[in-house]
DNA sequence: TTACAATTTGCAATATTCTGCAAATTTAAT
DNA sequence: ATTAAATTTGCAGAATATTGCAAATTGTAA
């Protein structure tokens, strides 16, 4: 078989699908996955494709581009997407953080809801594309390369200028006490600018998260209004919170 | 046997099949393999197909999906990202417009070129995702769906920070005395921001914008450093340009 | 951190292509 | 038809490219 036929096969392949493995390259083109990784480097070169860990994605940037990159498909974030969901209401301006649980919310909006976003993620940008009625204003400022969300000064002080409705907080650890903690410390500049410019603030937690904390201080805990977790919402536990006037959901 | 017959033969084959091999061809043509081979590289050199290691492939194979996406890499183009890169040094801060042929400069930049690139342009931003040595500034704005730029206000605000050493200008019309003119009146606000935060402007332009005018005004032609194109840069219809101090490439 | 998976790098075995040359064939002019 | 020059062809050895393997390195997830 010719390099060149392989070249074809995985062009095509990514033609259809969103990514391509180099074990099942491997497999199908009767080569060992040194081959596949030299010629997925080869066809990286001429801009064709994209090189990955593991395998390779299409090369253009588009509304897909981001989504297959991450891996958030995991049924806590699921269930905490939809819940999420019904707080969103026709004609709001909602500030979305980064991170894999928004980008979830921004995948499942409802298609006809009229919504300004204003966020400093592309992936969550990108996928309001297909969304004709969301206006996405976004946070200039300097980009962090590997999760694609800007950063510094220039963010904060976009964000600084709008007063939105709702605020929504991607997964950071939350403790009653020590407030809402997350591993970055630009980022977490970040966040608090976005709370600032907010009159509500939704944080999105998973279980574990509650009750622990992180490097880098983003704000106090009762400044949330509300924080949507997997659990059910009886948990006795949850006590802490809703004493600080927090609805937990 | 004459070697037209074979050419003939061999031109059939691949009009079916998306490839031939070598020893195919040697044993259904009755000749050795460096016959073939030599058949091979003379139509090769005629561009009718393309040699490669172990027999040939069409020169531009098939129905591709993935072609379907790369629709902004017509040859002009090419030619005129290939001329631009050689401006484009180490340490500089460069200004990239949107569209399709400052893409294709982000897309063929060295891996290891050390820039500072300020752009308001989603597919240029992912593009130097994997570039480790250019940091990228994003403009934030009102986000355009269908050409993921960002525009308004607080775009041409971010640009007004800076001050770069050069503006790459996506492929916009030029005339000697009507100036440099875009078919989008925002995004010509934007270009104007661009222009006026750089020392050096240089603008990609494809030879039949030469001379043409769009609707909305961006700026004077002079102050244009460089124009590139795909045309051989001794034309006499340059010296217009020439005249007025602008470098043609 | 640790453990594990993926990638990079160097290397040897194999396959392909290139080069020069001589034999065979074709071409063109007598 | 004959000859000489030019072209084409096949071949052998040198140069180059591809491939798979294994060790070293890097990256990722728990």
């Amino acid at each position: 078989m010719l390099k060149e036929e392989r070249f074809q096969i995985i062009l095509n392949q990514l033609g259809h699908e969103q990514k391509v493995y180099l074990g099942h390259l491997s497999t199908l083109l009767n080569v060992s996955e040194d081959t596949v990784r030299r010629d997925i480097k080869e066809l990286a070169d001429q801009g064709l494709l994209k090189s990955v860990r593991g395998g390779a994605v299409p090369h253009s940037p588009g509304p897909h581009h981001f989504r297959d990159r991450m891996k958030y498909d995991n049924e806590q974030k699921q269930i905490i997407a939809t819940k999420a969901l019904q707080f969103l209401k026709d004609g709001q301006v909602v500030l979305f953080d980064g991170g894999t649980s928004t980008m979830l919310i921004a995948q499942m909006l409802p298609k006809d809801l009229r919504l300004t976003v204003i966020t400093n993620s592309f992936p969550i940008a990108s996928l309001l594309e297909e969304h004709e009625h969301v206006e996405v204003l976004f946070a200039g400022g300097r980009l962090l390369k590997n999760s694609f969300v800007t950063i510094g000064n220039d963010a904060i002080q976009f964000f600084k200028k709008f007063r939105a409705d709702i605020c929504l907080l991607g997964i950071c650890s939350i403790h009653a006490e020590l407030g809402v903690t997350g591993p970055d410390f630009e980022e977490s500049d970040v966040k608090r600018a976005m709370i600032e410019s907010s009159r509500e603030v939704i944080a999105l937690a998973t279980g574990e998260k509650l009750g622990t904390a992180e490097a880098y201080y983003v704000c106090p805990t009762e400044r949330l209004s509300m924080i949507i977790t997997d659990q059910a919402n009886d948990n006795e536990a949850f006590k802490i919170y809703t004493d600080l006037g927090i609805r937990m959901v």
